[in-house]
DNA sequence: AAATAACTCAACCGCAGTAAA
DNA sequence: ATTTACTGCGGTTGAGTTATT
C-alpha cells in the first residue's frame, strides 16, 4: 500500500476542522440524505479535504446521534467487560454503546480504564490479576534492604531521572523481569541438592513476597470496577482471590526457567543480558 | 506568575478486507 | 484471476489544556 500523498503534494488541508468546514459537511450530508461516496464528497461539498478526513470528522464528531460528555459508571463497566471478551475490537465494542464512537471508547480506554485496571492490579490485556506487579512492588523494599543496593536502579524506582513516565514504567518492568530471572536461577543454584528445584524457587519467592506486601485490589474489592462476579474474569475463568501467595507456574519467567535443568545451573550460566545482575548478586 | 510535566482527545496514518472493473 | 478503488479499523501522534512544581 502506497503512503497517501502529503499535504504539499495534494494541496488538501489537514489538521483541525474549522466551524465553516463542519457546516459545509453537515449541510451536504443533510441535503443528500446520506454521505454517498466519501471520495467524491469533498469536491462536491466544496471542501479542501480528502474523503477519509471527511468520513472521520462525520463519524467521530458531527454525526447527530453522538452522545457527548463523561462516560457513566455503567458504560465503564460495559467497556471493561466487553474488552475482556473482545479485546481491542473498538468498533465492535462501540456497537454495544449507543452514541459512543469507537475512537472515543478507544481513547477512554487508553487514558482512563487501562490505568484504572493497572492500579487495581489487573492486567488490562488479559484482565487477570498481575503477579508481576506484586513482584515489582516488592523490589524497592528488597533493594533498600540489600547492603549492596544497585545505584543504577534506585533513580528509576523513584523516577528521579526526569524520564517520561512510560519509559520509567517499561524500565521498571524490565528490571523486574531481569531480577526475577536472576533470583530464580540463583535460588536454583543454591538448592542444587534439592529434589524439587521448582518448589524451592516458589518457596524462596513466596517468602520474599509475603514479607510486607499489602493485599492487592481486584474486581471483587473495588466498588466501581466491574460487573464481573468476584473471583472471575469476564471470560468466566477463575482467578486467584487476593493473597500474597503466588503460583509461580503462571509467570513467564518461571516458564522459561522451568524448561531448563535447574540443578545444573549456576551464576556462570547467566547469559550476557544478565551480566550486570551478577555483580548485584555477588 | 512562570515553567514544566502530564493528560486528553481529535485527527492522522497505514494496513486489511471487500466490491467493482 | 488480477487490479483498482473504496471503506473500515486499530494504533499512534501532537496540539491544546490542565495540573503541578
Amino acid at each position: 500500500m502506497v503512503r497517501s500523498p502529503s499535504r504539499e503534494e495534494t494541496g488538501l488541508k489537514k489538521g483541525p476542522w474549522t466551524p465553516e468546514e463542519d457546516q459545509k459537511l453537515i449541510d451536504y450530508i443533510q441535503k443528500q440524505g446520506s454521505h454517498g461516496s466519501w471520495r467524491h464528497l469533498p469536491r462536491i461539498a466544496g471542501l479542501n479535504r480528502c474523503g477519509k478526513s471527511c468520513r472521520l470528522r462525520w463519524t467521530n464528531y458531527l454525526r447527530p446521534d453522538i452522545k457527548r460528555g463523561k462516560f457513566s459508571e455503567e458504560e465503564e463497566k460495559l467497556i471493561i467487560n466487553l474488552h475482556s471478551m473482545l479485546g481491542n475490537k473498538w468498533s465492535l465494542i462501540s456497537t454495544k454503546l449507543p452514541g459512543r464512537t469507537d475512537n472515543e471508547i478507544k481513547n477512554y480506554w487508553n487514558t482512563h480504564l487501562k490505568k484504572k485496571l493497572l492500579l487495581m492490579g489487573i492486567d488490562p490485556v488479559t484482565h487477570r490479576r498481575r503477579t508481576d506487579l506484586e513482584l515489582l512492588a516488592s523490589f524497592p523494599k528488597l533493594l533498600s534492604s540489600s547492603s549492596n543496593s544497585c545505584s543504577l536502579i534506585n533513580p528509576l524506582m523513584e523516577n528521579t531521572l526526569g524520564l517520561p513516565t512510560d519509559t520509567v514504567q517499561l524500565a521498571r518492568i524490565q528490571i523486574m523481569q531481569a531480577l526475577l530471572q536472576v533470583l530464580l536461577k540463583a535460588s536454583s543454584f543454591s538448592s542444587s541438592s534439592s529434589s524439587n528445584p521448582n518448589a524451592y524457587s516458589n518457596l524462596v519467592l513466596n517468602n520474599l513476597l509475603s514479607s510486607s506486601l499489602p493485599p492487592l485490589q481486584t474486581f471483587s474489592d473495588s466498588s466501581n470496577s466491574s460487573s464481573l462476579p468476584p473471583g472471575t474474569s469476564a471470560l468466566g475463568e477463575s482467578f486467584q482471590t487476593p493473597t500474597n501467595q503466588i503460583d509461580l507456574n503462571e509467570t513467564s519467567a518461571t516458564k522459561s526457567v522451568s524448561t531448563r535443568s535447574l540443578d545444573a545451573l549456576n551464576l556462570s550460566d547467566l547469559d550476557d543480558s544478565d551480566l550486570s545482575w551478577k555483580d548485584f548478586l555477588e
